[in-house]
DNA sequence: GCAAGGTC
């Protein structure tokens, strides 16, 4: 019989797809490594391979590390920049070393390797390392990859019968991509530690990484920070007209918004007064929905975490982990929000019927108002979105995996239910020459809104009759003054949802980046509750982005017209650190995290080190090498020369990264 | 003592 040897990138994948070809009966072996097993079966791969023994194991994760000869260990010499084309080889971590020796000797038996790691960039390099290990076996063993983007029986046998090669290309693409980050972070963080401690005082001994996904992060809190500080308010007037009906109070809004012009608003207010009578020129009922939340994933998880569950970013990604270890719900890493077509979702709901405080809403699902989830833009083709896997009682969870599985259990039970329906009613009205509107909805079903309390549907006011073509007069007409209100700091939310949109990171590492810049004293969080007195948070659910059903705009106008700030929030108070689950916490630097990113602006290159376009261009030579326009080798060489001229630079005008640490961090003032 | 990316 043929020999083949499986590799998957985790235990559980390899557990899972042993389960599925053996279809339930295989044999398990120990191996050196603690999680890692050998699952032993017979499985027919179909020609060429036919009926094969099958030895099914795994790695965890990378089985490799690339790092310098243990000559450029000391940090002072040779000196950093010898860094950028130092030799480096690649090494088998220690931990992994019984992982590496368990393939090799696999392979020594096997005709044939399967590599079953996840079908994405990181995936192929780890598929690439399996390779290489296993060769070191046996050298012509011939290489198969299995391409799958679930666990699902069908589609895992389909895979293994229909094999496809390795992405060369990919693999490459990813070797590049550490190679980078190793040699730029590792130069730039000790010229930087070294360089600046000469200063003294507290920068004698701090640490001062750069990494390409770090310095992008604090970038992005600089730059709120600086629009919180510089921002101007600036005095507006407007027109407000309400009338009482029926015991409502209608507040109608202004066409114009505002002007910041009060002589205009005045004279257009005379006109409105003048008038007297207000004439309604249209009335439009019509039904509207707010659409159901899409499926989950994890940036959406983290982000929702944050705001919702008084969790960070990383502890949740730990619980999360936790939960998908215990097989609670399923993996939490994924780009992807839409389940496949194949998966029986009405029995994942059905295993939630049984919960006291959603099994009725299940059930009620299970009984028919089972609705299909909305299939979003995003598919990793490795995961499906994430959602709970098996029930789990209250009992056996710890507070915070309560939390954040009930979040799991409720969106997704929201993603299998109707969109809330309503009536919308706008009504139009001309006073002098000025057009007013307002809005109103009854909600009429609230469908998934009843299991998913994250969401409201706001200016749910209802609305008075009101008759095309009657003339009232209104029950109140008055000018309002008010100034515009600076932007609030970063959420962990809107942090985020900032790298999201900007490639830094990936699913899996953002929140690690925000603890480690917090961590390297970058920046710190503080609590917004109380001393704000702003008019609107940041980030409240009416700002969901993901909804772009036209009721989810019903709330109007909020917040941005209301009273400013009450000045004093000047720059970065000695609010409470990190402050429990209290208030939302928001992003504000450090003077260090100020002076680090302000003095690589200055330096005016041309583009600084603290701004995210050098990670989105590493990401597009990724793409480049990967569509073979480009190749690893010239895409080390361009960007090892590029970054090696920001060094030279950055070393000929330290002075200005110094002085900006003189004048923030010693709070030297002449120094600017 | 340094990066970012996997996973436990």
């Amino acid at each position: 019989m043929t020999r083949v040897l499986c590799v998957a990138e985790k235990p559980s994948i390899a557990k899972a797809v042993a389960g599925h070809l053996s279809g339930g009966s295989y044999q398990v072996r120990n191996t050196g490594d603690t999680y890692v097993k050998n699952y032993v079966f017979d499985f027919n791969f179909g020609p060429p391979w036919g009926p094969s023994s099958v030895t099914m194991t795994s790695v965890r994760g990378h089985l490799t590390a690339l790092e310098f000869p243990a000559v450029y260990k000391r940090w002072e010499h040779p000196p950093p920049e010898r860094l950028f084309d130092a030799p480096v080889q690649t090494v088998v971590t220690d931990d992994c070393k019984n992982i590496a020796k368990n393939i090799e000797e696999q392979a020594r038996y096997s005709d044939a390797l399967f590599i079953w790691t996840d079908c994405d960039r990181e995936g192929e390099h780890i598929g690439g390392e399996v390779r290489d290990a296993a060769r070191k076996g046996k050298r012509g063993i011939q290489i198969k990859r299995a391409r799958f983007s679930n666990i699902e029986r069908a589609h895992i046998i389909y895979a293994a019968q229909h094999p496809i090669s390795l992405d060369e290309r990919q693999v490459e693409a990813v070797s590049a991509r550490i190679e980078l980050d190793l040699r730029i972070g590792l130069a730039f963080t000790r010229f930087l530690t070294l360089s600046l401690r000469a200063l003294g005082g507290v920068m004698s001994d701090l640490l001062l990484s750069y990494g390409s996904c770090q310095f992008p992060t604090l970038g992005f809190v600089v730059d709120r920070y600086f629009r919180v500080r510089n921002f101007v308010p600036e005095t507006f007037w407007a027109i407000k007209v309400m009338h009482e009906r029926d015991d409502i109070k209608v507040n109608f809004n202004w066409s114009r918004h505002r002007l910041f012009d009060r002589m205009s608003v005045i004279i257009l207010y005379e006109r409105c007064l003048s008038a007297r009578t207000a004439k309604v020129t249209n009335v439009q009922e019509k039904p509207t929905k707010k659409w159901k939340p899409l499926p989950l994933t994890t940036v959406e998880l983290q982000k929702m975490a944050t705001r919702f569950l008084g969790l960070t970013g990383k502890d949740t990604m730990d619980v999360a982990e936790n939960l998908y270890n215990k097989g609670f719900i399923s993996y939490p890493r994924t780009e992807t929000d839409r389940f496949d077509k194949a998966m029986n979702l009405r029995e994942l709901v059905a295993k939630q019927s049984q919960d006291s405080l959603w099994g009725q809403f299940a059930q009620n699902l299970v009984n028919g108002a089972f609705q299909q989830p909305r299939q979003g833009r995003h598919d990793d083709k490795a995961h499906p979105p994430i959602h709970p896997v098996t029930y789990a009682a209250h009992t056996v969870l710890d507070d915070r995996e309560k939390k954040v599985y009930e979040f799991v259990v409720r969106r997704f039970l929201a993603c299998c239910s109707d969109d809330a329906k309503g009536v919308a009613t706008d009504v139009e009205i001309t006073y002098g020459e000025e057009v007013f509107t307002a809005h109103g909805i009854i909600v009429l079903e609230r469908n998934y809104l009843d299991v998913y309390p994250y969401e409201k549907w706001t200016g749910t006011a209802e609305l008075p009759k009101f008759t095309v073509g009657e003339g009232f007069e209104p029950t109140e007409a008055l000018i309002t003054e008010g100034k515009t209100t600076p932007p609030a700091y970063l959420t962990e939310a809107d942090l985020i949802a900032l790298m999201d949109a900007n490639g830094i990171g990936t699913d899996a590492t953002m929140a690690e980046h925000i603890d480690k810049i917090q961590k390297r004293e970058y920046a710190r969080t503080i609590s917004r509750a109380g001393g704000g007195g702003r008019a609107s948070g940041g980030g409240d659910d009416d700002d969901n982005e993901n909804d772009d059903a036209p009721a989810a705009r019903g709330g109007r106008g909020r917040g941005r017209g209301g009273r400013a700030g009450q000045g004093g929030r000047g720059g970065a108070r000695g609010g409470r650190g990190g402050g429990g689950g209290g208030g939302v916490k928001e992003f504000v630097p450090t003077s260090l995290g100020v002076a680090l990113i302000e003095g690589f602006d200055r330096m005016h290159f041309e583009t600084s080190l603290g701004k995210p376009f050098l990670r989105k261009e590493m990401e597009l030579e990724m793409k480049a090498i990967c569509e073979g326009r480009t190749s690893k080798q010239v895409v080390l060489h361009e960007s090892v020369s590029k970054y090696r001229h920001v060094y030279d630079q950055s070393r000929e005008e330290l002075n200005v990264l110094k002085q900006a640490c003189r004048q923030y961090v010693f709070g030297n003032a002449q120094a600017a």
